[in-house]
DNA sequence: GTCTATAAAACGATAGAC
DNA sequence: GTCTATCGTTTTATAGAC
């Protein structure tokens, strides 16, 4: 019996990296071997396809988004502001920890309207996300309608200043995003 | 047989529409010369290189924006809030002719950090677009670092409600930021 | 004949898949 | 490793306009 040199969770964790960095249709399987230490054909003992493969860590990202980030928006323990401070923070962390800026947002711009197979899982990613700052929001006062509005507004600033942090190489641009977002509350 | 089938200005525009649809890596030459009614050679006898294709293209939105509608916000004839309208209405207009989104973000996150060759046309989009929004902000009244970080503000909001649109087919998350941004007048 | 826009064919490289 | 398809690109040929 052959030795397993890597699991499945360790390659959609290096695969991420790549595709983050190089986008989807500019990664190569000969690229996300190289980052596992792979050779390509071994890649699918673990998945069907390069778009299965991209799709199942998709649905990771989304897991680790929901149990880690989102679900501090629920935590009975913690007051409105600091829900929302604690999930700027770790967001940040999640798009800072490497370059190349979000995977949900630039898979989204990459491939909707194009792959089918992607949508479901970014849509779903997109509306928990909402959902968890409108319901600080509501917590924190605000009526249902008001913030659903300021929610999305949030969400779009932050992929928006991602998206000119990745162009101009400036993080401030993002650190205002989130200092905005927290205004938000008042 | 005649002679010319096809400017080098019509296979730009031909050309924006397959890009801003399908993304740069994603979009082939095979199809760029479908859209346009050509064979893919032909397709070097205008242009050096797909990279060199997509940058005159870019350089050209570039252009075409500075001159139909950041100039907006420069025409002494309009006050500040009819220029903020004017100047959404076309960008609306810009954003709406076709599908696939704004081309300008899309190539953003697709390319950015990648190729070099493409940066400094999209940080110059990006710079002038903020800097008209600025302009505006400024004759309101702001005070010149309040208006630039509102600029920046909107122009974030706009590209994230293009993505949220391009992902939920919704446009009212877009006409929402459309009139938040002219709220950010107040 | 010369020039030019296009077609046609073929190149080496690399893609995803097995 | 090996397949086949397709990629971006190059080369050659051809069809009109002068």
């Amino acid at each position: 019996m052959p030795i397993q040199k890597i699991t499945k969770e360790e390659i959609l964790k290096k695969s991420i990296d790549v595709f983050r960095l190089k986008g989807y249709h500019n990664t190569s399987m000969q690229d996300l071997a190289e980052a596992c230490g792979l050779m390509k054909g071994s890649f699918y003992h673990y998945f069907q396809s390069k778009e299965a493969l991209m799709k199942e860590l998709l649905v990771g990202v989304n897991t680790y988004l929901k149990v880690k980030i989102f679900s501090i928006a629920y935590d009975s323990s913690l007051q409105p502001k600091d829900k929302l401070e604690q999930m700027l923070k770790k967001m940040g962390r999640f798009l800072f920890e490497k370059d190349g800026g979000c995977i949900v947002g630039n898979t989204t711009l990459e491939t909707s309207g194009l792959f089918y197979e992607f949508e479901p899982v970014l849509k779903n990613i997109f509306t928990e996300w909402i959902d968890a700052h409108k319901h600080i929001f509501e917590e924190a006062g605000k009526p249902s309608e008001t913030a659903l509005k300021l929610a999305q507004q949030s969400i779009m600033e932050l992929e928006g200043a991602v998206m000119l942090t990745k162009l101009y190489g400036n993080r401030d641009l993002l650190i205002d995003a989130f200092n905005r977002t927290i205004q938000k509350l008042d």
